[in-house]
DNA sequence: ACACCGGATGTAAGCGCTTACAAATTACGG
DNA sequence: CCGTAATTTGTAAGCGCTTACATCCGGTGT
């Protein structure tokens, strides 16, 4: 309250440089000689107000550098006008390009975004949600991530929910899978295609939807053209560059035969790549490799990476502009390109024996 | 207003899966039997409250899924708990990092951090700034950016701020600069070291602090090697993949002889590989290659990439410190671990004549 | 000239919280 | 057993904003 507020200034007006405290509706009002409900008025352009009056509110709003404390707005109004988005890791540059999409679609359309970054783990994912809906967001948008169905059902009583990579139907929540599993269809296809018939995977964290679907889609094309599926060349990795380095040498290792190497996604591609260097095999003439994701630097890979895209950024821009259709009361009639493949140098036909 | 947020509601029940408006501190005080004031002093353990309201308060608490809303105590307390962090890109595989090291330091801290893009546009970062001023962020960090000094010292009136790559003393700023030059030195006279003399390099936009402090660096190394500088070899980019591949292909064509190349950052650098690859060379046997910051991803290029880490997460981390440091009303006295040469496997001799 | 209407303005309540201050309760010494 | 000090609790003001409602104004129609 006043007193505290006050004492609190007055401390740091000591101390560090000293903000004072911002100008008010109420400065302006007094300055410019008008009530606050007419300063108001003009802000918000709610209402016809005399030219001479407009002239000298804006006057005083400039010359005081007014800005209207979002806080106090929020709480007046009951909505922030901020869309909470949990991310897992807010420095991959997986999630990177879609957290760019969210922001400019939101940005451009008045909302702003929040992000937190839930480090694939519930109990910080929880921690995130609470945090968010305690600064009362209007929705919150979620990328992949751990929570179970069941909670999210229940936080969709909460606040409306964006979710990607789901498909989960509930009230309150709109989901926006991806095609994982065409999208390991095409990728083993196209290996297939090559003449390649010894094709290895490299997954991603064994219970994770979208590791088991690109999987799904891997045996599926293996299966529609004859080959049959060897599980000795499934290896598990950690969606890391790490991981592929190391499911690629297990792999190399275990000396059972490959000529290409489909990789959960483009990290784990790049481990595997890498991999192949060390132990003197090149790719592509020695092992062929398909990454996912087509993240910005694949196509700067040394050689450039052939992979699966899913255009993560246009993920991030339809689940911003789900939410606003949800926040209009509409129900979102958004849905996502197709996954694509994208041909570059890491494939090529096996040697010939 | 009341009647207002009701309408609202109403409006949002029929249409989406209505949230119910989240209880308040009034709802739990009635369900608990007690006043607000004990409520809010149990919530924030601001006095001493007999045992057995506050076991009714938490009972009430838990179920009405009670969680304080965050504007209304800002509003209240005259602080948010949130630092804005304006940074340029949020998908940049180096600013990410960043900003993780913010996020985490902050979040332990009770804070949350509030990212915004300026997309290295004076203009965007206004927009920012506004934006987060409005929002009355508790301080501000800024990476790297286009605002003048000027215009920061003025912000720094209202808010505190931090401002990383610049070295900058004005009341309410505390500057975070990272040493560019040193790291330009290092990584020249590694390649000195190794017998270079005609090392090339690849710069970054031209007026950007960073790419000339570098420059500088490079210069130096050479000078005191006693190499001549040839400005012929020094070729503009963009601090992004494309333009290292173009400013690459730019020297191939001249016809200017070099064996290694020192780009401006990491991006650059993974750019330069690839140019160098579609002209069939060989890195690091025809032509070596440095860059600079050590992205993650740097250690698992092929060949992995010599490069000047700057740690761009620890300074994150330490522009949180500063930060809060500032928000104590204390001095920051945060210093940057000093840069440091990685060296990988981009780098060699040249080939003996 | 007067009742009436519509538009521009002002007044004040209320959004959910913190906290100064008052009131009520408890404890304790004499 | 009473007065008083030391708690614990409640009451209400105020944080900066929006907006329903009241007020005030000039302009019409008759």
């Amino acid at each position: 309250m006043s007193k505290r507020a006050a004492n609190n200034n007055a401390k740091k007006r000591a101390t560090t440089a000293a903000p004072d405290s911002p100008p008010t509706l109420e400065m302006v009002a007094k300055e410019a000689g008008v009530s606050i409900a007419t300063v108001s008025r003009i802000i918000n352009g709610t209402a016809k107000v005399s030219p001479e009056r407009k002239d000298a509110v804006e006057a005083a709003i400039a010359k005081l550098n007014f800005r209207p404390n979002a806080a106090a707005r929020g709480l007046a109004l009951g909505k922030s006008n901020t869309i909470g988005v949990i991310t897992q890791a807010i420095d991959s540059p997986f999630y990177g390009e879609g957290l760019r999409g969210i922001e400019d679609y939101l940005q451009q359309r008045g909302y702003t975004a929040l992000f937190m970054s839930g480090n694939w783990d519930e109990q910080d994912e929880e921690r995130c949600m609470s945090e968010l809906l305690s600064r009362r967001v209007d929705g919150i948008i979620i990328f992949s991530g751990r929570l179970q169905d069941r909670q999210l059902a229940n936080y969709a009583k909460q606040v409306p929910l964006v979710v990607t990579a789901r498909n989960l139907k509930s009230p309150g929540i709109f989901s926006l899978p991806v095609d994982d599993e065409q999208g390991g269809m095409l990728a083993t296809q196209h290996l297939i295609g090559l003449g390649h018939r010894h094709i290895a995977f490299i997954a991603g964290i064994l219970d994770h939807p979208d590791a088991s679907l690109r999987y799904k889609g891997y045996r599926r094309a293996l299966a529609e053209a004859g080959i049959p599926h060897d599980p000795k060349l499934v290896v598990p990795g950690d969606f890391h560059e790490e991981g592929g380095v190391e499911a690629t040498m297990r792999l190399l290792r275990s000396g059972h035969k490959f000529t290409a190497l489909f990789c959960v996604n483009d990290q784990s591609a790049y481990g595997a790549c890498l991999a192949l260097y060390r132990s003197g095999l090149n790719c592509p003439r020695d092992v062929s490799v398909v990454g996912f994701d087509d993240l910005h630097s694949s196509s700067y890979r040394v050689p450039p990476l052939t992979t699966v895209r899913q255009s993560i950024r246009v993920l991030g821009e339809s689940s911003g502009a789900a939410m606003l259709q949800m926040l209009q009361g509409e129900k979102p009639d958004i849905s996502l390109p197709r996954v694509q493949l994208i041909v570059r140098e890491s494939t090529a036909a096996p040697k010939s024996v």
